[in-house]
DNA sequence: CTGTTGCATTTTGTATACAATATGCCAGAG
DNA sequence: CTCTGGCATATTGTATACAAAATGCAACAG
């Protein structure tokens, strides 16, 4: 247990101000299409102005936030049709990712998933939403660690970010969530057999029913 | 001719900066592994150190640039596992845009294509390197254009930078600039037939070679 | 010789000051 | 009434100053 070997981890003010801002971004505190004011957000952070300038570049390379010329930064307010387009371009990385792990996944990692599964079935069974929510991340979490390219993840990562908020508040009700846990097993039953075209298939379709979820709850607020 | 409707171009030191100095890692002249040092760089470019630690948030969300806390920014030098990496997911997204634009494009931009894969043939028969490169670039822009979703266009953008370095120093032989440019036409062809299969079965299969030539030449550099 | 410590210098991170641009409001002209 | 111009203020962009961390080198101990 001695410490030696074990790296201090550091971190900068412009990392932990975009974090910060990411989450206030997907819990909607910061709604989109908000102009962000640098000195309050400065003050309201308790950082100065520069590295929350910083931050502000992060979050836009991200797609969070658009920064126009001296009119500083604003919470991007995705329409409909950046939905499609965002949702277009996970659909392809998802199904890459489902691919991939296919020829890289071990008889350990499967029975790893068919844990989680198990779990889903739980809180489904419980109706825990929360739980489910969880299980579910770390389903796709683990997907996307078994395709082993970081190059992948840290592109669906900044995606989905984007379409973090808007999943955030959809609504997920009785028939929507049945038909998801299926998919689930079905997904993990593909991997299992080591199927890439079935996994891509059904993580694409399983995307898609998530996109109609979003550009529903959209409708709704228009 | 009046300007009053043409909004003045309007940009930023950071935007300015970081277009620089991705110039200068494409072309090498930062070279992969190059340790960043503000100060001289703040005096290279003529700015601030501040608009130019922006510019490297702005290029470390492209993947040019690595940050760590208190070590300053260095540019990325691409493993082999890290250039496989993009091409797997740029073959995606490439694949994915060639279906796309077989849904969206009209009759006129398929002639504009043609139009294009004369100009590259014409340069082939020539021996103008320069002008082909010009040309494949142009048909690769036209066609994420047609394929007309900005979310697709700009993550393309962001990994493409990171292997055009790359790229920009491996060879092209005869043999393969030959079989490049008939690839280009049959793509063409392809797009003409609203063939989505087999204008992303094409888009791959030509990614691939470039992948091998990028392989390749980082075994000569090793 | 190697390893450690101390110190000066350099570099990076952040705060603050200054400059440039945008915004809002009021008064005046038509 | 609407529109325009002028001005004060606020905000954003950038430069500079200060603080913190890293680096490099010399001296010393073993």
């Amino acid at each position: 247990m001695d410490g030696s070997s074990f790296p201090l981890v550091r971190s900068t003010l412009p990392e932990a101000a975009a974090e910060r801002l990411r989450t206030l971004i997907i819990e909607g505190e910061l709604a989109p299409g908000t102009k962000l004011n640098e000195r309050e957000l400065s003050e309201r952070l308790g950082v100065s102005r520069t590295p929350l300038r910083e931050a502000f570049r992060m979050l836009a390379a991200d797609g969070l936030l658009v920064q126009l010329p001296n009119r500083g930064a604003q919470v991007v307010a995705m329409s409909r049709d950046d939905v499609r387009d965002a949702f277009e371009v996970m659909a392809a990385l998802e199904g890459l990712a489902g691919e991939l792990a296919v020829g890289r996944v071990t008889d350990a990692e499967v029975e790893g998933l068919r844990a989680l599964q198990a779990e889903m079935d739980a809180a489904h069974a419980a109706h825990d939403l929360p739980a489910y929510y969880r299980v579910n991340r770390e389903i796709h979490d683990r997907l996307n660690a078994i395709a082993a390219n970081p190059v992948l993840a840290n592109t669906y990562r900044a995606l989905n970010a984007r379409l973090h908020a808007l999943r955030f508040r959809s609504n997920l009700n009785q028939a929507k969530w049945d038909k998801a846990v299926a998919e689930h097993r079905s997904m993990i039953a593909a991997l299992a057999a080591r199927d890439g075209a079935a996994l891509r298939d059904l993580l694409i379709r399983h995307l898609r029913a998530k996109q109609q979820a979003v550009l529903a709850s959209m409708d709704n607020k228009t």
